[in-house]
Order: C-alpha cells, then sequence, then structure tokens
DNA sequence: GTAATTTAATTGATATATCAATTATATTTA
DNA sequence: TAAATATAATTGATATATCAATTAAATTAC
C-alpha cells in the first residue's frame, strides 16, 4: 500500500501550525510575565469571564482532561493565581477564586494575547479565516463519525 | 481591552481539530493494535521509508523535542519495536532498527492510516485541502518572524 | 425514602512535554 | 595539534496527558 509520508498531509500542517502558534504565544507570554503559561492564562481568562465554571467546563474548554484539569488548578493554586472554596449549592463542585495576585496578572494578560493574534493571523484575511474554520470544522465533524 | 474569548478564535478551532483527529486516530489503530499510540506509528514509519534517521532528525518530523524523543525511543525498545545501536561513522549516534516485531506491526498500519485520513477528510475537496495547507502556512509564517 | 445511577473531582500509574544541565564525541579554529 | 565550539543524546525536575479506578455528593428510579 502506497501511503503518503505522514509530514505531506494536511494533518502534519495542522499539527505544525499549532505548535509554532503556542511556542510563539509562549514566548511572548514568558517576557511578560514568567512562570506563566499559556493555558493557564487562558484558564485565568475564562474564569473572569465565567466566575462560575467548574473545573470539568474548564478542561472542556481547553480541551484537556478532567485529571489534568485538577492537577493544573493544584499548580495555579500552589502559585497562589487561583483559591479553591466550597460550592454549597453542589458540595462535589469547587468555587474557583482569582486571588488578587491573580487579577494582577490577568491585567497584562490581553494585550499580549492580542497582540500575539494579531501577529500571527498578519495578512490573512477576514474571509481565508472564515474558511479555515470551515474546512476544520468539516473535519472535526468527520471524526466525530463514530 | 476587549479581547474575543479563546473559544471563538481560529486558534481555538485549529486546536480542537488537530486534537479530535488524534483521538480519531488513536481510537482506530488501539482497536487493531492495542498498546501502540499514533506517535510511534509514526516512528515506525519514517524509519521504515528512512532507515538512516537520527533521534534528532525524527523528533522534528514528528514535532518533539529531543528529550521526549529519547523517552519515546526507550519505551519502543522496551516494547521491542525498535533495537538501538552502534553508529560506527558517528558515535554520539544510534542506529534504530526496527525488529521484525517492529515490521509486523508496522505491515498493519498503512491500511489504518490511510482510512483514517481519509475519513476525516471526507467530503473536503483538494482545493479546500489547498487552501487549508495555504493558510496554516501563512500563520506559520508569521509566527516565525522574529 | 432507600437503592441504583450519575456526576465532579481526585488519585495512581505511565507516557510525554519542556527546560536546563551534562556527557561523549565531532568539528572548527587558532 | 590543542583548545574552543558544536552536536547527538541523555538525565533530572516539573508539568501535563491519558486511562482506569476511587471517593463523595447529587439525582433518578422504584
Amino acid at each position: 500500500m502506497i501511503l503518503a509520508l505522514p509530514s505531506e498531509t494536511v494533518f502534519h500542517t495542522i499539527e505544525s501550525t499549532i505548535k509554532q502558534y503556542r511556542k510563539f504565544a509562549q514566548k511572548n507570554i514568558t517576557k511578560a510575565l514568567p512562570g506563566m503559561t499559556v493555558d493557564q492564562g487562558l484558564v485565568l481568562i475564562f474564569l473572569h469571564e465565567h466566575p462560575e465554571l467548574t473545573q470539568k467546563e474548564i478542561a472542556q474548554l481547553v480541551f484537556k482532561d478532567n485529571a489534568s484539569m485538577t492537577r493544573m488548578i493544584n499548580t495555579m493554586v500552589k502559585k497562589k493565581y487561583l483559591k479553591r472554596s466550597m460550592n454549597e449549592k453542589d458540595r462535589r463542585r469547587y468555587k474557583l477564586k482569582i486571588t488578587p495576585e491573580g487579577k494582577e496578572l490577568l491585567k497584562k494578560l490581553p494585550p499580549i494575547i492580542q497582540k500575539n493574534r494579531s501577529a500571527s493571523l498578519e495578512g490573512i484575511s477576514k474571509k481565508e479565516q472564515d474558511q479555515l474554520t470551515k474546512i476544520l470544522i468539516k473535519i472535526q465533524t468527520n471524526c466525530q463519525k463514530s
């Protein structure tokens, strides 16, 4: 069977693109906020916008599983970005609170993220971005068909 | 500063697409070859096509760093897919040989991979795939600037 | 209202990711 | 050629990924 080398497929390109974007974004975040990771930044942003999110919901938003999210929140608590507290309504869950230190960092994030996004999308029209999204979603749909 | 939520960006879509594809591909590989991972399969395929590849070169092909590759090859040796042997020409490197067991698995991989690819690209024209690649490469180029 | 089921989070085990430091060998330079 | 530099691979430390099993609480079914 003749199989195209993995490096010649569109999947390879998708993967290398997201990895390069992540490296690029991480580099710029590290410059301004040493010790913070891209994903920790995302968690802060999501929690800021939606304070009632559970760990599970955040995990889904950043494409991690619950186990990873538990450990990630652990390190964010250790780093004092977050505090866990009881959720009286549902005692299986926690309330996740951004600490004042976390809020300080959070303030510095948006301009960095904005710059990362616009720099990496430079010269790519809105139309192209929509095309990209549309095609990617087709792939996702295909992958979900059991 | 008003920042689009990460979940509304094209980066989010790129990341979720590749993760879903990986899950889909892994599921099908596991079904046929329990214990084998997508990346281990890729390493076998690359080594089969280019037996002289060094660990470092393979690492680049599958987007891992050298440290990860060392450990990945360790587990592939432990699983008896591969054997390390001396490279007399350059004693910093190894020769990586696919074992007979590894070759057996390798034979079964191509049809599975082919099926994964075509299933996830179903209904996506060649033209769309080219568009996708073109746009992604633009993003990569942007991320490489400085 | 109690038993069965579901859900959110955790834990353990193992693999991988990442960075920095180290080792051993090759290559370059003075 | 000896010293400086570069390269391939490894190792250590820490974080994350993944799967399966577990715990504790909530929900559903009977």
